[in-house]
DNA sequence: AGCACGCCGACT
DNA sequence: GTCGGCGTGCTC
């Protein structure tokens, strides 16, 4: 028998589970899976998460040790969430046991209580009631502190501090015995209190009402939809109605959202829909308002959570409905240690839970739009704009032979006047900040490389600097030419800032506001901007993809984008995927509301085919084509990609230690004849942060065969003779172009 | 990952 | 003599 022993995960990047000894005073109450539970690890202490309450014997057991503590009665961790975390450890070949502690905040990784803040309270005993209060004459401050008490019956610590009862009175009246004191957990969620809750429903047009009644009948059913509207048609108003219907029927909604940044927004706009049984969860919320967040959510304190991927963790009692809106941004992907999707976490999740899923956006990733096609997610089209606007018309500008200002072409130059006086405001797109991509020599041809990247370093402003996009390099401007000594050096290429330079200058009578991840470092200030924004004030908004990302822009007329090409030749074959997406955001923004919007694509090569299929077509009939290509490469969504990487001071060793880990895999097994190996290969930055990075890229048409081969170079990675000198990953369904 | 153990180099 | 460098091995 092995009912004592229990299967316990430790937040350590090794594959197996440990089994532990249950201590027999803990017979009657055993710890149950997702519970946590300490244990000595070596000769530490750790917090784990119990697994499995009825573990194997180990082949050759040696020396089991006993559970420490038990710090959950209950679990913390439901059984959907255990499953979760084992798909998602075997999908992206990372250890269970780290997994599993994305599923906790901070607090509970550390092993702390899982309460709400306990605070004291004071209460009116019987004794205080009827109390003379003439006894208390000679204590004007207690007599005063038991007349509030008589009226208010409890304080918490913290309001009898607001009414103005010092701590020392309070120690007197209870030592009187005419209060008494108590701990209580303070859970910051109120019951909910419709009367604060717009309940008016927009009015929805044909389409729209038509997605919220599919939505809306496919509760409790595991269908996921792609809310496929162009930009401006109203997505958000569609998913808000569909989780209010989630919501009158006990449910909770799970909202996953790109960035950091649209948060405040969103947790507005969903508190303005909802009131306040809406909570928003990022990286930026401190660890007690985490711990907060992630007992509310759990206990069904509160009905929507809404943030950013690692919401997709976040426990929830009674989930019904999953949405992630722009479903094909990049930042639902995790870039390091576990590379998880959000996305598709979402979607397996909600498989789990036979529950409804949204995949919102205006330009689906060709993942989802091949899935469309194929059936397997049932389509919701809002193909014309909420207000009744039309889509902005493209006019190409080519750029070859054309003399032009920092960046912009003298008819961008012109329409830009031309809006800006007639009162609209205008966005000129660059996704490059800084003043300018390098520095160069004249004399000698020197150009301001990074020394531990192999990329140039950016021209900064104010003050002059240069900073490397790729590591946190940063340097004086040499006074003089390194290899030279001249003194002739000219800032090489435009960024935002050089731009934005020209535009103060050219449209000196107007706002021009830079936002850029340089401009928005500052906590709130891309608000300030969107607030200043929403005046309506003619001005120019000049920025980075930050400016793509959902925003409304009503007063918007004009966009341009100075550089369309950039990307086309990428070396990543998701590039042109990503390009669109970005084109069509951008275009997006232009005439939302009654103006029509016009928008400026500025390009060196207009009569290449894939900026013509943007501009006579669609993002979907551009996608469309795009996907036919990715089925003639085989490359994914026809094929499953991997990609393992090595990093290391020394190039050779980071070459070998790939070539050593596919010769150990291919000894143990021959590699399947669906798997296509490429590399090894070094990375296209080979060098970052001064690091060399080797990788294999691994396609194939069967996923099973991909996780095989997985599996096997895993055991070799994680086996103690494989050298710790390289530090290696494995991205399952990698996406970074760089 | 952490932590201990262990085997070589430059120090009060 | 020993303090400490980091290579290696192990964790129920």
């Amino acid at each position: 028998m092995t009912d004592n022993l229990i299967e316990v995960l430790v937040p350590i990047p090794l594959l197996e589970k440990f089994s532990y000894l249950l201590p027999k005073k803990l017979y009657s109450n055993p710890p149950k899976p997702g519970s946590r539970v300490i244990v000595p690890f070596g000769n530490r202490t750790l917090v784990g998460v119990v697994w499995n309450t009825d573990a194997k014997q180990l082949k050759k057991p040696k020396k089991y040790k006993y559970i420490k503590e038990v710090l959950d009665v209950e679990p913390l961790l439901d059984k959907e969430s255990l499953e979760l975390a084992d798909w998602a450890s075997r999908y992206y070949h990372y250890p269970l046991g780290e997994v599993i502690s994305y599923f906790f905040p901070p607090s509970l990784r550390k092993g702390k209580e899982a309460k709400f803040l306990e605070t004291k309270f004071f209460e009116l005993t019987s004794k205080g009631e009827f109390f003379d209060r003439a006894e208390l004459s000679r204590a004007p401050s207690q007599s005063k502190a038991l007349e509030l008490f008589r009226t208010e019956k409890e304080f918490s610590q913290m309001t009898a501090k607001a009414y103005g009862i010092s701590t020392a009175t309070l120690n007197d009246l209870l030592s009187k015995g005419l209060i008494t004191k108590y701990v209580r957990e303070l859970s910051p969620y109120k019951k909910q209190d419709n009367s604060s809750v717009d309940s008016k429903k927009k009015k929805l047009n044909e389409e729209q009402q038509h997605a919220v009644n599919s939505l809306n009948k496919a509760t409790d059913s595991n269908t996921v939809f792609l809310l496929n509207g162009i930009t401006g048609s109203g997505k958000t108003e569609v998913y808000l109605q569909a989780i209010k219907n989630i919501i009158s029927q006990g449910k909770q909604a799970l909202i996953l959202i790109p960035e950091i940044g649209l948060a405040p927004q969103a947790e507005e706009r969903f508190k303005r829909y909802f009131g306040e049984r809406v909570l928003s969860f990022h990286s930026a919320k401190n660890e007690r308002e985490k711990l907060d967040a992630w007992l509310g959510a759990s206990k069904g304190l509160v009905d929507i959570i809404i943030g950013t991927r690692s919401s997709i963790f976040m426990p929830m009692k009674n989930l019904g409905l999953i949405v992630v809106d722009e479903e094909h941004d990049l930042s639902f992907k995790q870039a390091e240690r576990f590379r998880y999707s959000a996305r598709d976490m979402a979607l397996y999740r909600a498989k789990i839970k036979k529950i409804p899923i949204v995949l919102a956006s205006a330009t689906p990733s060709l993942e989802t739009l091949n899935n469309s096609l194929v059936n397997k997610y049932k389509v919701l089209n809002l193909t014309k704009r909420a207000t009744g606007a039309q889509l902005p018309k493209y006019t190409p500008i080519g750029l070859r032979g054309k003399e032009l200002h920092e960046g912009l072409s003298g008819e961008l130059v012109d329409l830009t006047e031309e809006e800006l006086t007639k009162g609209n405001q205008v966005l000129i797109f660059l996704n490059r900040r800084g003043y300018a991509p390098s520095l160069i020599c004249r004399s000698c041809g020197w150009v301001s490389n990074c020394e531990r990247c192999d990329a140039h370093m950016t021209v900064h402003t104010g003050p002059l600097r240069l900073h490397c996009h790729h590591c946190e390099a940063q340097k004086e401007k040499p006074k003089s030419c390194p290899s030279c000594s001249s003194n002739d050096f000219q800032s090489y290429g435009y960024g935002t800032a050089r731009v934005e330079e020209f535009l103060k200058k050219r449209f000196s009578k107007f706002p021009v506001l830079r936002i850029d991840s340089d401009t928005t470092k500052k906590k709130d200030s891309l608000n300030v901007y969107l607030d200043s924004i929403k005046e309506g004030k003619p001005m120019i908004l000049l920025g980075t993809q930050l400016l793509a990302k959902g925003h409304h822009f009503p007063d918007v007329t004009l966009v341009g984008i100075l550089d369309a090409d950039s990307g086309l030749f990428s070396a990543d074959f998701r590039g042109s995927e990503r390009v669109a997406q970005l084109m069509t955001q951008v275009a997006g923004r232009a005439g939302r509301d009654k103006k029509p919007g016009k928008v400026i694509l500025q390009s060196y090569c207009p009569e290449h085919p894939q900026i013509e299929e943007l501009i006579t077509g669609s993002y979907q009939s551009f996608a469309l084509n795009l996907l036919e290509e990715r089925k003639s490469a085989k490359t994914p969504p026809f094929s499953f990609q991997a990609k393992i990487q090595s990093e290391s001071p020394n190039s050779y060793v980071s070459r070998d230690f790939i070539i050593n880990l596919l010769e150990a895999a291919s000894k143990v097994k021959k590699l399947p004849k669906d798997l296509r190996v490429v590399g090894p290969l070094p990375a296209v930055m080979e060098k970052k942060s001064g690091v060399f990075r080797w990788e294999i890229n691994i396609f194939s048409g069967s996923r099973k065969s991909l996780h095989e081969f997985l599996d096997l170079t895993q055991t070799i990675l994680y086996m103690p003779s494989t050298s710790k000198k390289v530090r290696w990953s494995v991205d399952v369904d990698p996406i970074s172009l760089i």
